[in-house]
DNA sequence: TTTGCCGGGGA
DNA sequence: TCCCCGGCAAA
C-alpha cells in the first residue's frame, strides 16, 4: 500500500495526489473523462462482460444521468450486493433503501451486522468478479479505478460540502500517514503551525538559549547550533550537519534531498519533499551522543547518566568554576542539562532577580573585581571567573574571562538567558578592549548620578560594576 | 554623536 | 594613591 501511495506520489505531485472531490471545475478535466471511454468504448473487461447487470446497468445509467453540476448519481435496488466505505474501511453490505431525493444510501453491513446511512457516493455496487477494491477515492489509483467501473463513476463526481469534508479528512489521512514530524510539515515561519511542536520543544527554548552560539571553546552542547542565537530545535536524524541544512536554510528544499525516510527509498524522490523527517534528540554530552526520540527520553537520559541527582547540583556550581580547570567542558554540559531540567536559568547563578548581590566594594577599580552581581533596576547578574571567590588569587590583572548573564524581568523563552564566554585572555597587549555590551553605570544611573557610578567609571575607567 | 575606557598626568 | 581628563575607537 506504502509502495503503491509513493509510487502514485512519485508520478504525481501532492497536489495532482489530491484525493479531494473535485471541484464543479475540474471534474470535466480531472479523473472523469478517461473513464468515459472506458465504459463507452467497452474493451474487453470482465465487469464489461460480466452478466450481472446490474454491473452493466449503472455505468449506462452513470452516463444517462442528468449530470447537473457534474454530479452523475446511480440509483440502488434494494438487496443489491454494494461495498460502502465506513470507518476508514470498506465493507460488504446489501442495499435497503435508496433515498434518491436525499442522495442516502440505507446499507445493512453483512460483516458487522450493522445499518447504515450513507451518501450515495460512498457507495458501489459490489463487482462479483473483480477482487475486492481497496479503499476508495483517497488513495486509489488508476489500477485501481480499472477495476472498479462502477465505484470510480460514483468516487469521482463531484461532492456536495460535507462529504467533500470527509474526504477531505480522509486525504489528510492519508498524507499524514506519509509524512511524519509537524514540525517539518510545516513551513519554517508558519509560526501558528508550529504551536503543537513547540509545545513539545519548549524545553529546548532554554536549552538552546544556554547554548554557546558564538564561542568555539565550549563543548558538550545539547543543541546544535547554527551559528545564530535563537534556540535550536532538536534535530532531526540527530546530526548537526543535517540540522544546519534543515534549519539552516528554511527557505530551500535540499536539505532533504538525503531523506532517509523509508517510503523513499525504493524510488527516486520525485519531489522533494519537507515532510518526511523524524525529530530526534540526541544527546551531546562528550562520548555520549545516544539518539532518543522523545524529549521525555532524553531527559530521563541525562538525569539517569549523565546528571546523578547530586552531580547535577554540584555541576550547577561549577558555573563559578574558572575556565580551564577541569571541568570547564562539564559546565556547559551541565548547564544544558540544567535547562533541561527545567530549571530557571537564574537558578545557575544565584541571582534570583530582585536579590542584591553585591560582593565587590565599589572601590575596586585598582583592585580586582571579586563576585559581583548587582541588580540594578536593570536586572543584571555579571559573574566574573579572574574574581571568583574560589580562585580568588587570579594575579593577572586583566579581566581574563567573564561570563555574563542578562536577565530581564521577564524575559521571552529565547532570552532567558544569555550565555557568553569570552575569547581567551588576551596577550597583555594595549589593544583596546572591545566594548561590551553591558549596560553601564553612566547608562544605568545617568549622568547626573554621576556619584553612584562605580569609581571606575567615575574616572572614565573600565567599569568595575558592570562588567561584561 | 554618544559612550566606554586607555593612557597619561596632576595633586 | 587618588583623582581627573584628553583622546581614541566602537556603537
Amino acid at each position: 500500500m506504502a509502495s503503491v501511495l509513493s509510487r502514485r506520489l512519485g508520478k504525481r505531485s501532492l497536489l495532482g495526489a489530491r484525493v479531494l472531490g473535485p471541484s464543479a471545475s475540474d471534474a470535466p478535466s480531472g479523473i472523469t473523462p478517461p473513464l468515459e471511454p472506458l465504459l463507452e468504448g467497452a474493451p474487453p473487461r470482465p465487469f464489461l462482460t460480466s452478466e450481472d447487470t446490474s454491473c452493466q446497468e449503472q455505468p449506462k445509467e452513470v452516463l444517462k444521468a442528468p449530470s447537473t453540476a457534474g454530479l452523475q448519481q446511480v440509483a440502488f435496488q434494494p438487496g443489491q450486493k454494494v461495498h460502502v466505505w465506513h470507518r476508514a474501511q470498506e465493507c460488504t453490505g446489501l442495499v435497503e433503501q435508496h433515498s434518491w431525493t436525499e442522495d442516502q444510501v440505507t446499507v445493512w453491513l453483512l460483516d458487522q451486522k450493522l445499518q447504515i446511512s450513507c451518501r450515495a457516493e460512498e457507495v458501489w455496487l459490489a463487482d462479483p468478479q473483480g477482487p475486492a477494491p481497496q479503499a476508495p477515492a483517497p488513495a486509489l489509483g488508476a489500477q485501481a479505478l480499472a477495476y472498479r467501473p462502477v465505484s470510480r463513476n460514483i468516487d469521482v463526481p463531484k461532492r456536495k460540502s460535507d462529504a467533500v469534508e470527509m474526504d477531505e479528512m480522509m486525504a489528510a489521512m492519508v498524507l499524514t500517514s506519509l509524512s511524519c514530524s509537524p514540525v517539518v510539515q510545516s513551513p519554517p515561519g508558519a509560526e501558528a503551525n508550529f504551536s503543537a511542536a513547540r509545545a513539545a520543544c519548549d524545553p529546548w527554548k532554554e536549552s538552546g538559549d544556554v547554548s554557546d552560539s558564538g564561542s568555539s571553546t565550549t563543548s558538550g552542547h545539547w543543541s546544535g547550533s547554527s551559528g545564530v542565537s535563537t534556540p535550536s530545535p532538536p534535530h532531526p536524524q540527530a546530526s548537526p550537519k543535517y540540522l544546519g541544512d534543515a534549519f539552516g536554510s528554511p527557505q530551500t528544499d535540499h536539505g532533504f534531498e538525503t531523506d532517509p525516510d523509508p517510503f523513499l527509498l525504493d524510488e527516486p524522490a520525485p519531489r522533494k519533499r519537507k515532510n518526511s523527517v523524524k525529530v530526534m534528540y540526541k544527546c551531546l554530552w562528550p562520548n555520549c551522543g545516544k539518539v532518543v526520540r522523545s524529549i521525555v527520553g532524553i531527559k530521563r537520559h541525562i538525569k539517569a547518566l549523565h546528571l546523578g541527582p547530586r552531580e547535577g547540583f554540584q555541576g550547577r556550581g561549577l558555573l563559578r568554576t574558572p575556565p580551564g580547570i577541569p571541568g570547564h567542558g562539564r559546565k556547559d554540559a551541565l548547564v544544558h542539562a540544567a535547562a533541561v531540567d527545567g530549571l530557571p536559568s537564574g537558578a545557575l547563578s544565584k541571582s534570583a532577580p530582585g536579590s542584591f548581590w553585591h560582593i565587590q566594594a565599589d572601590h575596586a577599580y585598582q583592585a580586582l573585581p571579586s563576585f559581583q552581581v548587582p541588580v540594578s533596576p536593570h536586572i543584571y547578574t555579571s559573574v566574573s571567573w579572574a574574581a571568583a571567590p574560589s580562585t580568588a588569587c587570579s594575579l593577572s590583572p586583566v579581566r581574563s574571562r567573564s561570563l555574563s548573564f542578562s536577565e530581564p524581568q521577564q524575559p521571552p523563552p529565547a532570552m532567558k538567558s544569555h550565555l557568553i564566554v569570552t575569547s581567551p585572555p588576551r596577550a597583555q597587549s594595549s589593544a583596546r578592549k572591545a566594548r561590551g555590551e553591558a549596560k553601564k553605570c553612566r547608562k544605568v544611573y545617568g549622568i547626573e548620578h554621576r556619584d553612584q557610578w562605580c569609581t571606575a567609571c567615575r574616572w572614565k575607567k573600565a567599569c568595575q560594576r558592570f562588567l561584561d
